[in-house]
DNA sequence: GACATATTGTGATCCAAATCACAACCCAAC
DNA sequence: GTTGGGTTGTGATTTGGATCACAATATGTC
């Protein structure tokens, strides 16, 4: 189990591989954090609801799902330890969610607000760019995969899956992951045996 | 064409859309920008050069390539007036080009330099929800295309471009869309034939 | 105007992946 | 233990879209 401390200092190294950070500075946006513990199989939020936090995953691993008229699930991203996830646009937009976000495993994260996160940025500006670099990252990343769609086989993207996202490949189901690249479970199947 | 009055009004409309700026505040921020103007064809920059300026488009249409190992041409993103492009990660993380930047039509454009956008953030700090605005909305439109691809069928995929990008889409070659959309240009043909 | 170059439509063929269908698991819970 | 849900492999069949191929228009451009 993990202590609290531990939870600290994970979330305190995540942030200074871009912000450095006093203790008292950090201790200062800690307060603006909680923690909460959510068991396999619950839904962090759903689609229509607001979304007034995002998370930073501790310990654990969650889907963010879009389900489409036909009810199909498609997995819009996995995050796991030391990732943020959220709806971002529902989020910073104060709007409804359009997906779902649902834990595959057992979850410890920390949270904020919509108005803890304006409160930080103002009262502490040099944080700023560490969301700023998220944003970019998330972006540059989805831009990958939209290329990565346009281009490659499945057989190519299972491939390059496995490459970039080592760990998280052993713990999702194949049915997990062919619903994140867009294949048929059977087809990803055959694709490796 | 564009006289240098009316493209500072483009560009501060713009920008007034998320932070508000007097004339003086606007004034600090163009001195920091240049316009440049380029002819249809025209590369803007290409694929393994140093990224170092994001531009404004005022007028003209660009598009964001990227060629895979067989040569052929996949489309990031177009952009026109009122769009911001570059290769963002690479523009942001000051390393080169993963991508091309080729102009459709010709195009007046503002830029700015790495330097002048980080000058701007530093002096001006009210401009950075300017900027992280853009970053979501950026990610936001992505993951919504990744769930299209993997969602719908080529021709649902048309349709909502057409609905999207109804503009866009009468300025751009039917080849060009389906190198966006994913789809080979004889399909999109019979799509709607 | 005339020549060269892109852009589109359309037919014919082929193939990769979806879909349907069922059996063999692996575990978690009671 | 045993019951039941979720997960995988694998076969048979179907199909949507890619690919190849060529003709008909545009769109320049000298």
């Amino acid at each position: 189990m993990f202590i609290l401390k531990e939870m600290h200092s994970s979330l305190r190294n995540h942030i200074e591989r871009v912000v450095d950070l006093s203790d008292q500075e950090f201790g200062y946006l800690l307060a603006h954090f909680e923690n909460a513990d959510f068991g396999k199989g619950d839904l962090i939020f759903q689609k229509g609801e607001q979304v007034v936090r995002a998370y930073y995953i501790v310990s654990g691993l969650v889907k963010l799902i879009y389900h489409d008229e036909n009810v199909n699930e498609h997995i819009v991203s996995f995050a796991m330890e030391d990732w943020w996830e959220s709806d971002f646009n529902a989020f910073f937009n104060r709007s409804t969610a359009n997906y779902t976000l649902k834990c595959l495993e057992a979850t410890k994260a920390y949270y904020i607000s919509i108005e803890g996160y304006e409160k930080i940025c103002k009262e502490m500006p040099k944080i700023q760019p560490f969301w700023f670099q998220k944003a970019i990252g998330g972006f540059a990343s989805s831009q990958r995969r939209i290329l990565s769609l346009l281009t490659n086989s499945p057989k190519v993207r299972y491939e390059q899956f496995l490459k970039d996202y080592p760990t998280l490949s052993q713990r999702v189901s194949k049915t997990q992951i062919a619903a994140y690249l867009g294949v048929s479970r059977e087809t990803l199947s055959r694709i490796y045996s």
